[in-house]
DNA sequence: TAGATTGTTAATCGATTAACAATC
DNA sequence: TAGATTGTTAATCGATTAACAATC
């Protein structure tokens, strides 16, 4: 069996989201040209991407929208709540624990940290905020996560990436510009909103779009 | 010439943070190995990329660190400052606003909009609070701004972008989950948290790395 | 059946990497 | 000069798109 690219299935992400929207408008059956025109993908890339994960339409007909998401959420492993930890509640963790998308798409945030003492105790958006020297408690509790979202200042980022991963968490969403460190088996994915605003600039002053029609 | 790949320019702002990096560390001179080590990229890739815009180091030595930081900077467009106007001042445009890695690198917002008739004319951030319908008025002053970072509610984010094109301005961060629908000379970065949550999960229940080591 | 659309192979395209002459 | 490293070409690799047989 061929390799599967990473871009395929983070367009996976991409083909679930509209079809979602679908979904909600209340169409039962899509065509690949159709879906491709409302991604602004190629319908013969939908079809390989698909391919990859096995047989999802018919023929002469099309895909069923819900056939179609359910399979691509199983395939996704969206088909469940994932729940979440966020490190650092300041100014941008606040706003990720009241970030409605994240609600909506199923992910919870079940803990929080703070490493403020004052914040200890308190609770912001229904979560009690904890220290993170206290991870490995919270976390036997109903506070357990999935996935860390690491929000603290730089200088704080190594150190608790290192007590996430101590206490067995494997995957992080990293808002820090620090390049972490971590076991080969720890999943990071890193969010620098500096790198898009440069893509911007570049195309301002060279006329020359670099941007990306699509989120990855 | 051949074509740039759009992707080789982000490359560059990678190469541009390590070699600020480097300069900050007082490193004076770097080789394509060395630099790629830190990016975790290879060197004859970035030797390619630099060769798109021009020779920047030399044969048999290597690269002056500060010399070939500002001609990236230049190429990039960043060997300036670039101002922000901030649309929605919510949770998340407040954190946006307080946001310390724009201003280190050269992004400072200059206005800040929000439809809350209360909030108008406050302050945050030392940014006084407009409405959106004043964009022309504002653009005028000192509120004068090269990019607009949407952070608005769903419902409102494609009226905002309509008065914001309207209002001349030829670039968007996209933080709202809309496909904004724009003329042509304007460009828009999307920024989906949701997506990253995505490909962590998919590594996560598939134990297959699909993450990014590097932003986009 | 005729029309439509998938699944899949083959062709194209583009990006990455290796290799090496140029040259400090 | 010998060693090192760039700039650039050629080779490789992988991803996208086109084409079409399968089939509803």
């Amino acid at each position: 069996m061929h390799k599967i690219p990473n871009i395929a299935v983070i367009r996976l992400a991409l083909y679930a989201k509209h079809l979602e929207m679908l979904h909600n408008d209340g169409v039962e059956l899509v065509s690949s040209v159709k879906l491709a025109k409302m991604c602004g993908a190629n319908p013969a890339q939908i079809r390989k991407d698909l391919a990859y994960f096995g047989q999802f339409g018919v023929r002469g007909v099309g895909y069923y929208v819900n056939d179609l998401l359910n399979a691509l959420k199983e395939v996704m492993g969206t088909n469940r709540t994932w729940r979440l930890g966020l490190f650092g509640v300041g100014n941008l963790g606040k706003a990720l624990l009241g970030f409605e998308q994240f609600a909506q798409r199923g992910f919870i945030f079940t803990a929080a940290f703070d490493k403020d003492i004052d914040l200890v105790g308190t609770e912001v958006q229904g979560i009690e905020i904890s220290q993170s020297e206290d991870i490995k408690e919270v976390i036997k509790g109903p506070g357990c996560f999935d996935i860390a979202v690491l929000a603290t200042g730089a200088d704080r980022a190594q150190d608790c990436a290192m007590r996430i991963v101590e206490a067995g968490i494997h995957a992080i969403l990293n808002f820090t510009p620090i390049r972490l460190v971590v076991p080969e088996n720890v999943f990071v994915e890193n969010v620098d909103f500096t790198v898009r605003l440069h893509a911007l600039c570049y195309s301002l002053t060279t006329g020359s779009d670099v941007t990306q029609r699509h989120p990855r």
